[in-house]
DNA sequence: GTCTATAACGAGATAGAC
DNA sequence: GTCTATCTCGTTATAGAC
């Protein structure tokens, strides 16, 4: 029995992860909003009705491709991360960055599904969010090594913003002055307008040498957040 | 003959503007991708091959709608502009800025067209540049400003950086510094972060006080282009 | 229980004849 | 411009194989 279920197991992952891949294929040659149950079903030589018993609905398999996204965007973060121990915060920070870039360079349809606009009548579901804070929970870790290392330098805030980044503050980060989680959460946003108008294309025409550039605004980025770089190398 | 050939010229007109309303109707309800001739069409009691003597294809459609959204901006934010005549250079920057975002938020399935995920199959053609350069030529003129009164706190450049910085100030704005172009195109992007954020549901419980949030993140934006503040004020 | 296949629904798009 | 015949879609009900 064992056996038996483990071959049904295994077999129900190999279909959902061929539905998954096919309906990836889809997402990039006709855009979220076109993702078919019925082409993915035929493309696959299975019948729609079949579909059902791995995704309830098309809004479904929609979900899954969204967190499978958030998830592989995360984990490329996170080994970035991994692979900068030991570095002064300010450089994981960029090399966190430069992962997010690089990610949504290979991967520009699922950046597109996560980051692009919303998918019309579809509605991230809350299941969606721990895969989504992953690369923020980075960020916040980072600031938290500087924090402790006493190499971060706070933010002043003006003191219209200070409630509110003192909700920030301790919804994100209890343990961190609130002009920092203020200053990281606005940086955090402002890191994907840099990578989306290289993706989207804005840049055509106006930034030739991207990685350096990118690289240069990450930098200064991470300055805006309060990591300082090391007194040998920058700043 | 003149009469007659002016109400053809105004009812031409008049059908075309219907067009568009319908199309942007639908780019509300159902997005770009699934724009539709053929919809658009129907709901004008019209017959699709009708539609074909105003917009030679729906590519066509949506580069005016397009067009018409860069523009619309770009007339908000110059609106901004002209209002805030006078100020220093880093109130106007914001002031333009607060626009962009207000415009998004009430425009946000144009905004979603112009600054969010490609249409699959569609690519926009060189006559989107001027309407699209609008709102960054506002902001190089504000900073170009600042630079003229002494107000422009020109940003170190890393040596990697310069020779991209030189290329895109010659083309952009050859009579800023380099590093002021960089950090203003960089900024521009950034800019757009911010919104896209706010307006595709990335801030949903992250940042609640949005406005009081975004003017502070435009207030460093300026500060990080090298935009001083009044010494009485800020900064 | 787990799965696939058939058939059907209501809605909408599409192509072509007229 | 109109009509119709034929596609697509998401989704469900049902029946039967393993």
């Amino acid at each position: 029995m064992a056996t038996a279920e483990g071959a049904r197991a295994r077999a129900r992952i190999e279909v959902t992860a061929a539905i998954k891949d096919e309906a990836r294929r889809q997402l990039a040659a006709e855009g979220a909003a076109r993702l078919s149950l019925r082409a993915v079903a035929r493309e696959l030589g299975m019948v729609s009705s079949a579909l059902y018993r791995y995704f309830p609905s098309r809004d479904d398999l929609l979900t899954a491709l969204i967190i499978d996204a958030y998830d592989s965007l995360g984990e490329s973060a996170e080994a970035a991360h991994a692979k900068s121990a030991g570095a002064a915060p300010a450089r994981r920070w960029v090399a966190v960055c430069e992962a997010v870039r690089e990610w949504a360079l290979t991967h520009p349809h699922e950046y597109a599904l996560i980051y692009g606009s919303p998918v019309p009548g579809y509605s991230a579901p809350e299941t969606t969010v721990p895969a989504a804070a992953r690369v923020g929970l980075l960020l916040i870790g980072i600031v938290r090594e500087a924090h402790r290392g006493r190499g971060l330098a706070v933010a002043k805030l003006p003191a219209e913003l200070e409630p509110e980044a003192r909700r920030m503050a301790a919804d994100l980060a209890p343990d961190l002055p609130p002009g920092a989680v203020a200053a990281l959460v606005a940086a955090w946003a402002q890191l994907y307008g840099l990578v989306g108008f290289e993706l989207f294309g804005q840049f055509h025409k106006v930034v030739e040498d991207r990685p350096e550039f990118f690289r240069h605004a990450a930098d200064r980025l991470a300055h805006g957040v309060g990591l300082v770089f090391p007194r040998a190398e920058a700043d």
